[in-house]
DNA sequence: ACGAGTACCTGTCGGC
DNA sequence: TGCCGACAGGTACTCG
């Protein structure tokens, strides 16, 4: 679910209502959504203050004090949710007017409680995700597994050719490692790769320099534009307050196949490239 | 080292 | 209606 732009929404979301919070209380309802000793995992959480959200690749980092750093993976279907503790949109008089999403759910798998009564709700359909509590050396570790972040300077049209020389796998699957560039998904790189007119599943070091330069420029764009639409809720992904991202609306390509392409009105192809499905337009990308 | 394939889960959708 | 297969935003593992 998640890629950068929804990891990025969220992150901003978070950041803004729990920066300063203290974590009063923490339940578990499913123990394999957290790595290693659940009981430590709440047991050290406890108490500590949000300092701030921060992000890398797709991996949210709660900054906590005691140099500690809460790490969330959402993978495909998670949600990190919050909730104040008047949470009831009301009408005024009792009722509330709109039916909102109850939480917990039976997705709901951790639950944490804040100084203010606030909660936070990490959902999963699917339980890929994990929550994991590190001290400092860890996420050392963790972090320097990354690629660059297509957002900050360090990514460069340069930087994209080093990454595809030598590659005899496909564009798509470089884009895709998070060794290499963090955060790119399949939404985003089926998008990107239409936007620059490169078929995704051409061989990696045959891309050519000025593909490459648009590569580059069609990454940052697509991910800009999404980000400012708060991401792409295709099915399961939303927001830190539970709301959808509207960048469904300019997808160009992903999930649309057998629909006509927006700029030469050929049917859209979808083939598989390292077992994801992927789209593209036959005639515009090369 | 690299690249390909599979496993992890639960749900939805289309075909018969 | 029901059953069955394919598919879904991502990684982490194994194998050759
Ligand atoms: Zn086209």
């Amino acid at each position: 679910m998640p890629e950068l732009p929804e990891v990025e929404t969220v992150r901003r979301d978070l950041h803004r209502l729990l920066r300063g919070q203290w974590v009063k209380n923490v339940s578990v309802n499913k123990e394999k959504m957290v790595r290693g000793s659940t009981s430590l995992f709440k047991r050290n959480l406890r108490g500590l203050l949000v300092q701030g959200v921060k992000r890398r690749g797709k991996l949210l980092i709660f900054s906590m004090t005691d140099d500690k750093s809460l790490l969330v993976h959402m993978k495909m279907t998670g949600q990190m949710i919050y909730q104040s503790k008047q949470t009831l949109v009301g009408g005024g008089h009792g009722q509330p007017r709109v039916k909102r999403d109850e939480l917990p759910n039976k997705y709901t798998h951790v639950v944490i409680v804040f100084g203010d009564g606030a909660r936070l709700f990490f959902n999963d359909m699917r339980q890929f995700g994990y929550m994991r509590l590190v001290n400092a050396k860890q996420l050392e570790q963790v972090v320097k597994r990354f690629g660059v972040e297509p957002l900050s300077k360090a990514f460069t049209p340069d930087k994209l050719r080093r990454l595809v020389r030598g590659r005899k796998t496909s564009l798509k699957n470089v884009l895709l490692d998070q060794r290499g560039v963090a955060g790119l998904g399949n939404i985003y790189v089926d998008e990107l790769c239409f936007l620059a007119g490169v078929r995704p599943m051409r061989r990696a070091d045959k891309v050519t320099d000025r593909e490459i330069v648009k590569l580059h420029k069609a990454a940052i764009n697509v991910l800009k534009r999404a980000i400012a639409a708060r991401g792409t809720t295709f099915n399961s992904y939303r927001d830190g307050l539970g709301g959808e991202g509207k960048f469904v609306r300019m997808l160009k390509v992903y999930g649309r196949s057998g629909k006509l392409c927006v700029r030469c009105k050929t049917i859209l192809k979808r083939v598989k490239i390292g077992g994801r499905g992927t789209v593209y337009c036959p005639v515009c990308q090369k």
